[in-house]
Order: C-alpha cells, then structure tokens, then sequence
DNA sequence: CGGATCATTCAAAGCGATTTCAAATTTCGA
DNA sequence: TCGAAATTTGAAATCGCTTTGAATGATCCG
C-alpha cells in the first residue's frame, strides 16, 4: 500500500492525499477525514525510507556503544527511559556496538555520513572527550550525559556526583568515622573524577588525611568490588566505612565484609551509589542499603526529551541540566565502632 | 558529499561510480581504483535512506521490547550479544520500546507497514504466542528466541531449559535433598513452563512428591526472590535446597538464607541458572555458586547470525538450535543436612 | 456581470541512491 | 580490414514520499 495506490483508491492526487494526512492547511475538511479515514481502514503507513528521503529527517537517534563494557545495566535502564520518550514521536533508537575506541570514532563517522540519524547521545565522558568535538565537527545535534572540558558548549545532562558523593563522605565523617573507603569509577571519566572531587572536599573540610589505599578505580561489578574491599578490609586500622559507586559494587562489597565476619551497619558502614535498577533494591537488601539515589531510567527520558527540543531548535546553549541526588538513610550506615 | 558529487569530481557517471564502489564486474579494473581511492579520500558513504529506497532493504533489523520488564540485564546482554554481529555487517538494531501489551501489536504492525526493519527477533514468547503469528501475517523474517507451539513453522534458538533444571533437580536429589524449591519465571512463558517440566520430571523419576508451595513463579529480581526464599524458608520441615531461575533471584535467595540464619552450602543448597553476566560472577561469589550455565550474550551473537542467513535466503525450517546447558557444580550446593 | 480573491486540487520536480537499457569503444578472428 | 563480440561507460527510469508552482472552480464585491 502506497501512497499513489491510496490516491488512486480515493480518486485523488498524491499530493492532496500526503498534505491531507500531514494536516496542511489548504485541504479541505471533508477531504481530509475521508482521506484519513480510508488510510486507517486500508492500514497505510508511509514507508520510511521514502519519507526520510524527502523530508531529509532520519527519524532516529543513535548511540554508540562499546559493547563489552558499555552495555550493562545502567545502560539497558538509560535505554529504557529514552525509549519511552521516544516512542510516542515514533523516533528509532539505533544502536551500534563497537569493540574499540577507534571503532567508536570509525563508527561516529560513517553514521554521520550515511546520516542514519538526526542525533545522538553521548556516554560517560572522559575530563576531555575527543567524541564530543568529533560530533560537533561531523555537525550532528547531540546531548552528553554527563559533562567534558573541552572548551565548546555542548548540550549536557548530568547528576551532581560531587555533592552527592561529598554528602555521602560528610555524614560518614559526621558519625565518626575517620578511615572511609571510596570504591569510584575509572579513572579519567568524569564522573569518577567528580566523585573524586567531593570525596577530597569532604575529608579536607574536616581535615581527615587522604589516604590513597582507600581509594580504588574500577570498572562498577561486584567481583571487582569484592577483590577491592577485600583487600581493604586487611588493612589495619582497616576502613570503617565504605562509598560504593554502584549498586553492583554494594554487592561486592557487601560478600568482602561477610566474609571477613563482620556486620554491616555496625563495624562497617556503607553508602552506595543507587541508579534505581527495578530489579535491585536498596531497601529490600539486608540489611537495607544507605544510598545516593538517582534514577538513571529517568535521565534517559529526560536526555530524550532535551534531544527533541534542540532538533525543534532548541539553542544548546539553554540545555544544561544539573540533577541534584538525594543522600537516603537506611540501615547499612551507622556510627563508627568504638576504637 | 553525494554519489553525484563524487561521480563530478571523477569525471565520470553516477552510474560507473556507484558500479564500481558495488563491486559490479564490468567495470575497469583501474576505473574501480580510482573511484575507491577517491571515494575513500573524500569520505564519501551512500546516504542510507536513499540507498534503502532504492533497494528496498532497510538494513536494520528490530526488537520490540515492553520497556520496564524486559529491558533488564538479560536483555542488554543479549543486545551486545547481537549487535556485535551486526556491527561487521553494519546492520542497525532498531530498539522499540512500549508500555503494554497491546501497544507491542500496534509497534509490529507499525514497523511492517513503514518497512523499517528487514527482520525482527522475538522474545522470550508465551506457550502459545500471537505475536508469532502476526509476524508471519506481516510477512517478516523473523528468529525467535526461546519457541512457541503455534503451529508454524518458525525459525528459532532455545536453550535446553527442560534439561538444565532436570540435572540440577536430579543432581540435589542424588545429594539427599527431598525438599527442593523452584524459583521459577512468569507463568506462561515458555522457558518457565519447560523448566517446570523438568523440574516435575526429575521429582516424579525419585517418586518424590510435588508440593505446589515450593514453586514460586515471578520475574527475576532479587527483591521478588527474597520475599518468596523468606516464607518458602519458613515453612516446616523448610526446603534444604532451591533451584534459582537467574543470578539476580540467586542474590534474593541468599539474602533470605543469610537472614534466616542458614549457612549456604551446607544447612541450605542452591543451584541458579546463570546468563553469564560479565559483572556479576558465580565463581567469586560467596560461597561460590553452583549453576546451570548458558551465555545470553552468545545467543544474542548466534540469532545475528541466524538472522542475517535467513536474510540471505536459507530456508527457516532448517534454523533451529537448541543448545545444551551446562551443570558446574561450586561449594553452594552440598549434601542435604541429617534430619 | 466581471475581475479579484480564496479555497482546493494537481502535475511535476526533487531527495540520493540503484539498475535497466542503450551507446561507445576495444578487441578479436577470419 | 571489417564485422561481431566483448568491454566499458552513460542517460534515464525507478524507489515512495514531500513540496513547489500552477491551475481550476467557487465566491465575493462593486
């Protein structure tokens, strides 16, 4: 069924029937709902390639992805949000898998060329992000999750990984404790960094010494996790308290302090990091997990919407979103023991 | 930069160039090197809309997920699974996502009828599932990913769900154990039915008898599988093993043992079944976790490629895998306790 | 009544590729 | 040397849609 089968079929031209459907002014009335009606009834749908090679719009926003590493739970939840958002405008989401980084910059270059899509979003960022000038070079509309120091404006979204983690810090300070361990993202992305930053200002803000073997960088899983508390857990004095950068990281953390026979929420204390995954929940856990909360579903939708508004025109001078995270209290985090 | 550009600035006819750039054999030999050269220098790429149009190929193929439940770890693992053979084909993987059940209807419908996809795979699908046979009424190829008794013939991969939870039944029954738990999958959906099945196998082969109050059936999150383990644990005599459906159940089952303060691997076995997430590893577990193993990720790769054979002509009735599961026994499953 | 205005409709020209069919040039054998 | 065959190239049609610019009738007003 094609546009020129459904003209025929109501006797009209192909022109009277796309502007009928596309709510142009200049149709009349009773010709357009006897238009729309027919192309219910016959179940017309224009065909994709056709119309984004007329209009020029892809109708599809990309993202590319290191699949190993990229495409895990934050992700499919990240996901999950901007397809909600997108869904309802019937925009695609593309997804490209990559294995390297000069895939990525490869894979950013094709799909700027065969212009696959109208925009894209851009992931966990690094202090200096070459991406984002490769974007801004190559002129696709796109959004960050997250921030970069490069010196152009870009559109970003981000959460305060500095306040949150600097609060985290604070109120762990606040009950006592003196040796607290961050278990923080990979070094160089800036997230990690801005952890690092409101880690670093917690402590000095007390005047607590930084100790740099209470400070690992890895990848967010809990078998890391485990080997990192682990071994932090041997220390003496060991830490008292731990900042765990994901949820998946809590679980790690959380087997490394069973297995050295100790509680917690009483002689260790623990704050995690909690994107919101439906399936694990901080206040089921046992006991139940102090966390910094952010929903990472809800930054998708959010980024979705923000990629809509700059490609209706929106100046990406105007979309820079600052999230706040919340510091919930629950059972994991407690005093310090008595020394 | 388009085929007409390049073909100006080579002096030559769109149609050569495109010939050349397709690997069309009557083109010349040293026209083809200069044309690739130049192409290559220039940075040039088919638009892919016009390309699409013209051929009639979308070159993406999709995946219609209901966005809060399935969008979850197995899925984005299955996805990198997939998308890592398809990026060598660069094929896009067009991710839709929708609320209900019935708007997942009106996305195929929509999809076909805008021609957007080439193919699409379907997803952990009912015993009896429609969406089966809409696909074939729309006329797309399609893979199924787990099966269905719709009497079609469909192309399809599965693992052998029926076979990994009769071992592990089996095995903690040659261990002892007469109660065993079943954490199962949402009722009606294929691989929970089959894992029932052999699950009630291995029981009625020992003439031990089914208790209804043993078999949980729920979507796999540790919170869902925390609240069952707890009353499950609670009943008298308890259950001395349990059979867990995913490695996030295994978390929820654990947290019950260790609240009701049972020693896992001795008081309390488990077996889980384990996607083979790449953060979350049953051998560094503690105690480590014994499993039915079968990488989602691999399937994900090995549907791409049943797919992209389809796509080149080979008949569904011969694309049918089943794949064994393993059974690797750790220290989470011992012998059951003396009474 | 007649010219101007307005409301509708349509034919045809893109969009950027592939592909059919025809033309031009070379090569080859008799 | 000449015609046929093979090789290489190109003009134009096509894919299915949007959109420009023109045409057709209907309506209005002096």
């Amino acid at each position: 069924m094609r546009l020129k089968d459904l003209a025929e079929h109501l006797g009209l031209s192909q022109t009277t029937v796309s502007r009928a459907l596309n709510g142009y002014p200049e149709v009349n009335e009773v010709t357009r709902l006897r238009v729309a009606e027919t192309a219910a009834r016959l179940g017309y749908r224009p065909n994709a390639s056709a119309l984004r090679l007329a209009t020029g719009r892809s109708g599809a926003i990309g993202l590319v992805l290191r699949g190993a590493e990229e495409l895990g739970p934050h992700m499919s939840e990240f996901l999950a949000g901007m397809g909600g958002r997108m869904a309802t405008e019937e925009i695609d989401i593309l997804v490209t898998t990559v294995d390297s980084y000069a895939d990525e910059v490869a894979a950013y270059r094709r799909i700027a060329a065969s212009q696959k899509v109208d925009a894209m979003v851009l992931h966990s960022p690094k202090i200096v992000d070459e991406r984002v000038r490769l974007l801004k070079d190559l002129g696709i509309p796109f959004v960050l999750h997250g921030r970069t120091n490069i010196g152009e404006t870009v559109a970003w979204l981000d959460i305060d990984n500095t306040g949150a983690v600097e609060r985290a810090t604070s109120h762990l300070l606040d009950l006592g404790h003196r040796r607290i361990a961050l278990l923080n993202g990979i070094k160089g992305r800036t997230f990690a960094e801005h952890r690092e930053i409101g880690y670093l200002a917690a402590l000095s803000a007390r005047g607590v010494p930084f100790d740099p073997a209470l400070m690992g960088n890895a990848v967010f899983t809990d078998e890391v996790a485990f080997r990192l508390a682990q071994s932090m857990l041997e220390l003496r004095p060991r830490p008292t308290a731990f900042i765990a950068g994901s949820m998946m990281t809590a679980l790690g953390v959380f087997r490394a302090i069973r297995q050295a026979e100790l509680t917690l929420g009483k002689e260790v204390s623990m704050i995690a990091h909690d994107d919101v995954f439906p399936y694990l929940n901080a206040d089921n856990m046992f006991p139940s997990m102090s966390t910094t909360r952010s929903s990472i579903r809800q930054a998708g939708t959010r980024v979705a919407e923000l990629i809509l508004q700059i490609l209706a025109g929106k100046n990406i001078e105007d979309v820079h979103e600052l999230w706040p995270v919340e510091l919930v209290l629950r059972e994991s985090s407690g005093p310090a023991p008595a020394q």
